[in-house]
DNA sequence: GTGAAAGCGCTAACAA
DNA sequence: TTGTTAGCGCTTTCAC
């Protein structure tokens, strides 16, 4: 059998003091002497004490819990996740997970974080309507990460998304490409603010009659998906695209999983870049290209949003953009011979 | 500011009777008439009542909270964790997460499980000297989900490792493979009995000189490495196998990624056999040949594991062992026309 | 520097 | 069927 855990009176007793000394050492704040802590916190490690969270959280008037949403399934979301425990602890908050899984829903994610009560919540690559936000944020602060547009009344965290493709571009059509194509969000809410950056980058490069916007989301699937479609096109002039740029990064290791399959090299015979710079961009299979957006720096962003929200409820929405950078690797090289058609 | 959630007490007064009522209702126990019950629930639902979790756990004597040990950062375990909320309601169990990311370790996370009082906790994938199962054991019931083969004392969850390898062997030995190599669990614990299978089964097809363990982890970029590890054999007689076995999907996905990238194709070239058929291998560019264990059972076993040993904490230890079966796709096929010197 | 006491929201045993 | 009540482990105010 599990042994009952000991509770502060438990400590109190075998230290010889009253509960409330015990709860003053073991919270470490002011109001004991030095000898009487040393003592209380020696009896509280012999005995295993582990503060009762319920308890405390049930007695203060602010659970100090901060609720973070998101789906276990996206790698870019997880690494972000993980960010956010180091920033959290900065500022002596909690950290409960919400997971959102194929069973499990942002609603019932988010009604489990309000059971917990906990009093902010940081929605990672959440996208809802407006009106849902408004109506949560009568609940908890909400912040949001992510490179979506929309705000929502929320404050929002996010990278420079328009910077980003710009650079990404940029670096490709540094190295000659000029047929470039974009996996981007499909029906996701924001996705038309998100392929506007490459549409209209490509406008500014007179690059208009290469155009071309292949649907995705999130996943390497969709990458696949857009390498098949656009390998369909290989015999069609002026179609298969020198270079691809994906909207993150699991979606442009899609890509490259499918090109090579076909015998496509990357990147001799077609470049990739990536968005996020995640851990995926990193592998040495991949090396991907990728648009750089730093998880630590969007999570302390975030924990901050959160804490200046909470002290003051009443502050102007802010939109913190952080700027994003390219990071070069080897999905990406010098565009190859271009075929007269393709001039 | 958000507003304060209601209570239960201001439940009962909007509708002119007791908290006990209210309790009773908002619990689904019998002992209210079912006018009372609509009425009840009716004004929960305007007020938008949401039970405080922290108040359940301290009153009640049982948490009913169920702690999940995982790290995210593998694709594998989080299929896992998502079988668990199911399985987990089932028995009307909450779950809370325990996350292990990179400053987060294995302590950390159980601690914070501990202080919220978890009766139970279900570990998946975690591995750990036997003294420290037997010192947490004190504290909460402890389920092992994984493929080790090493017990700790605790219940184990597990899926017939030594039968899935045998499975995979016999499957290439039968499209005419014959030297086939194994990536394995390297130096984590439990490698040698995992490596045994792959040993034995090469043994008893009297296949001994074509044994070839390779070190690996949980990782796609320890398959990457073996990947190049076996190429640089390339031109050795008798060393580039035609198939590689990996310990994982994650794994085999990094084989694969390496191989392509290098212009050795799959399955024509080599063909490429993962375990525990995660979505990563039903991924169109992957297609992978796997053995097969399914979340959803291994998930009910951990929950019932968990009831098991909560409702009988004196019963015999137990070790669930699910049986796995080989899912055939596209990342294996015959062997391809076999050298003289390779016969 | 230390202790006594109230009460957070809820459950469960009991009384009506 | 319904209401009353004690108290889970902790924090916090106030008195000593």
């Amino acid at each position: 059998m599990t042994d009952r855990p000991p509770t502060m009176a438990d400590i109190a007793t075998a230290a010889g003091v009253s509960r409330a000394l015990v709860s003053i050492v073991v919270r470490d704040v002011p109001g004991a002497s030095e000898e009487t802590r040393l003592r209380i916190r020696k009896v509280a490690e012999e005995l295993g004490y582990r503060p009762h969270t319920a308890a405390q959280v049930l007695r203060r008037d602010s659970s100090r819990h901060l609720g973070v949403l998101f789906t276990p399934q996206f790698p870019f979301e997880v690494e972000q996740v993980e960010a956010i425990y180091p920033a959290a602890k900065a500022l002596n908050y909690d950290v409960v997970l919400g997971a959102m899984t194929p069973t499990r829903d942002l609603d019932d994610a988010v009604n489990e974080l309000l059971s917990y009560r906990c009093e902010a919540m940081i929605m990672v690559g959440v996208d809802h309507p407006d009106a849902w936000f408004q109506l949560l944020r009568k609940r908890a602060v909400i912040v949001r990460v992510g490179r979506r547009l929309s705000r929502a009344g929320v404050d929002v965290v996010r990278s420079d998304e328009y910077l980003g493709i710009n650079l990404a571009m940029n670096h490709l059509y540094e190295l000659g490409h000029r047929n470039i194509a974009f996996v981007g969000a499909g029906s996701l809410p924001g996705a038309e603010e998100r392929d506007g950056a490459y549409r209209e980058g490509m406008k500014t490069r007179r690059l208009t009659k290469w155009i071309k916007v292949l649907e995705g989301d999130q996943t390497d699937e969709a990458g696949a998906l857009a390498a098949r479609t656009l390998l369909g096109k290989r015999n069609a002039a002026r179609k298969m695209p020198t270079a691809v740029i994906a909207n993150n990064d699991w979606t442009a290791a899609g890509l490259v999983g499918e090109f090579r399959r076909h015998g496509i090299r990357v990147p001799e015979d077609v470049s990739v870049v990536g968005v996020d710079d995640s851990n995926l961009a990193r592998r040495s299979y991949l090396m991907l290209t990728s648009i750089a957006q730093d998880p630590q720096e969007l999570a302390r962003n975030a924990v901050e949003a959160v804490h200046r929200r909470l002290t003051n409820p009443t502050a102007p929405l802010k939109d913190y953009v952080l700027t994003p950078r390219l990071v070069v690797r080897s999905s990406t090289s010098k565009v190859a011979a271009v075929l007269p058609h393709q001039a």
